[in-house]
DNA sequence: TAGAAATAATTCGTATACGAATTATTATAA
DNA sequence: TTATAATAATTCGTATACGAATTATTTCTA
C-alpha cells in the first residue's frame, strides 16, 4: 500500500476501483447481449427524457466530458439510434434526437444494474439502503470538493421516477 | 432515467459514475505533474511490497485483468521503473522487479487520494467513516456477487499500515 | 463595422480496461 | 513417449474517458 495513504483511504480507493471494474464488466456483458454498453444506454435514456438536446447539454446530463460523449454518439449514430442535426438558427449547435429504433431499443433494454445486484438491494432494509446511498453520495461530495467543474448537486434530474411506475 | 431502474439504483449508479470520473480526473492531474497515473502507482506500490512477482500475480493484487496490467507494465518499463525478467526455471513466467528509480519514485509520490479528500476524511468522525467504508464495501460485495471471477475478500493485503507509520 | 472573445462541436493523442485469440512452455495422461 | 491439457504472457480489437488544440460560427466590443 502507498506509504502516504492510510488504511481508510486505501479501503475507500480499493472499493471504488472494484466498483469501477464491476460496472465495466456488466457493461461488457450487456454489450455482448444487446450491442449497447451502459454509457450508451445512459445517453439514450437521457435523450429519451430530454430530446432534442445539444451535445454539450447531453454531456452535462450524463456527467461525462464532451469529447467522451462525441465518441458515444458516433457509435449510436452508426447503429442508427440517434440523429445529429445542425441547428439552422445557430449553426454551432448540433441537436440530437432519437430515431424510432432508438426509442424502441429503450423499451427493450434491461435495467442498468445487474439483476442480482438489484434484487440484493431490494432485499435490504430501507434503513440500510438509505445509509448506503447517503455514504456513497457523501464520498462523491468529498471527492468532487476539489474540482471546480464538478456538478454541485447530486440529483440533476428532479423528474425521477421514485416508484418505478 | 432508465425505465427499468428505480430511484435507489439510479442514485447508486450515478454516485459510482461520479466517483469513476473523479478518480480519473485526479489520475490525470498527478500524471501531468509526476508522469505517473494512479493505476501505474498502484502497480508500483504492489511491486514495492511484493517483488519479485509474476504478471498474473500482480494483476490479482491490483485487481485488474492481466491484459490491462500488461499495458501498464509496458509503460512502466519504458519509463525504466520496472524490469521484466523471464524465469529460468519456468520460462512461461515473467518476473517483475522495481529498478532503483522505481523504488525512488515511490518515496516521492503523494497519496493516491486528493489532498482535500484526504483531509475531509480525516475530519470525519470515526463513526461516520466506519459507516461510509462499511457501505462502500457492502455495495462492492453486492455488485461482485454475480461475478464468479471476483475476489472473495475485501482486504487482499493483510499487511496494511493502519496507522500510516 | 472590424477585430476580439466566446461558444459548440470535433479531432487528436494517450491511458485505462476488458475478453478473445494466440504463442510458448510445462505438466499430465493415454 | 507422445498427444493433450493447463498455464503464463502477450497481442488485438473495441469502448470508454479525458484535456488540449482546432474549426466554425456567433456575439461582443472598441
Amino acid at each position: 500500500m502507498n506509504k502516504n495513504m492510510n488504511n481508510y483511504e486505501y479501503r475507500i480507493l480499493s472499493a471504488i476501483r472494484r466498483m469501477i471494474r464491476s460496472v465495466d464488466k456488466y457493461s461488457r456483458k450487456i454489450n455482448s447481449e444487446l450491442g449497447l454498453t451502459t454509457p450508451q444506454l445512459f445517453c439514450l435514456d437521457a435523450l429519451g427524457d430530454h430530446e432534442p438536446v445539444i451535445t454539450k447539454e447531453l454531456a452535462r446530463m450524463v456527467n461525462l466530458s464532451e469529447s467522451t460523449v462525441i465518441g458515444i454518439i458516433d457509435r449510436l449514430e452508426i447503429k442508427q439510434y440517434v440523429i445529429r442535426e445542425r441547428s439552422k438558427e445557430d449553426r454551432r449547435k448540433v441537436y440530437l434526437t432519437l430515431t424510432d429504433a432508438g426509442r424502441g431499443i429503450l423499451n427493450e433494454t434491461p435495467s442498468l444494474v445487474q439483476d442480482k445486484f438489484a434484487s440484493a438491494l431490494a432485499e435490504l432494509e430501507n434503513k440500510e439502503l438509505d445509509s448506503i446511498i447517503h455514504s456513497l453520495e457523501r464520498v462523491v461530495e468529498l471527492m468532487e470538493a476539489e474540482d471546480p467543474d464538478a456538478p454541485s448537486n447530486l440529483l440533476p434530474n428532479a423528474d425521477i421516477d421514485i416508484n418505478n411506475t
